[in-house]
DNA sequence: ACACTATATAATCATATGCTTATATAAGCA
DNA sequence: TGCTTATATAAGCATATGATTATATAGTGT
């Protein structure tokens, strides 16, 4: 891993309160290895929909994610041309997976795919 | 760097929300090179003091620095005791070096120097 | 065009946060 | 012992945060 990316205080305070939050902490790792919808969201959790929303909109004013449509559904994805990718990534990479949260939906049948 | 460290979801969001505020990041970044007591905090971060005390006691309360006495000073340091001790040292190593604070003290003639 | 689904936004509210002022504690020193 | 300095704690307050409910927007499919 390369910890040369200096990342400016402020900036980096920004991103960590952000990251600082349990729901949008495992949002972000959920999305490095999973594009997901709101729905998704929704159901993995157990939260209603406007709050995920609003969650997922702070998110998206700093650049950390994306959102892009699909059929009906809008998915997130990590946003990997962010100037401080690395510093999140690698603060990411530091957390367990998340991935049962995905293959439980999977297993309830609520994992879309729209293809 | 070694990012094997696995940091529990809950523990990490509740060391982001700490470092995310600019104070308390700063102080960290601080405290990677050079302890520091409350007095000299007070100086840099031109705050009160009872502010500067209830930002270390908040860092102090997870564990993220200690605290020693030395003379009439405390000085607080990094505790790299802390299990999760590479994490956040991995999160500050992404930081610009805030020595500069410490060498406008000492041009004061505040910095404590006490031995 | 109409109804349905997915998502976003607005308004509201309870709680958390970070600061201030006032006060307590505790060590150093005359 | 009493004064001074360094730090901690308590109380109060303004603002921020994260949730909820209600409503708006925008595709999809009939």
């Amino acid at each position: 891993m390369n910890e040369s990316e200096v990342v400016e205080l402020h900036k980096a305070s920004q991103i960590l309160k952000l990251l600082g939050d349990k729901t949008r902490l495992t949002m972000m790792k959920l999305l490095q290895t999973h594009d997901c919808c709101v729905c998704e969201f929704v159901e993995i959790f157990k939260m209603s929909q406007p709050a995920i929303s609003q969650h997922l909109r702070k998110l998206r004013d700093v650049g950390l994610v994306k959102e892009e449509r699909r059929g009906q559904w809008i998915f997130y994805s990590i946003n990997n041309e962010h100037e401080d990718y690395p510093f999140v990534q690698s603060i990411l990479n530091h957390l367990p997976e998340q991935n049962g949260l995905v293959v439980d939906l999977e297993a309830q049948g609520l994992r879309i795919s729209c293809n």
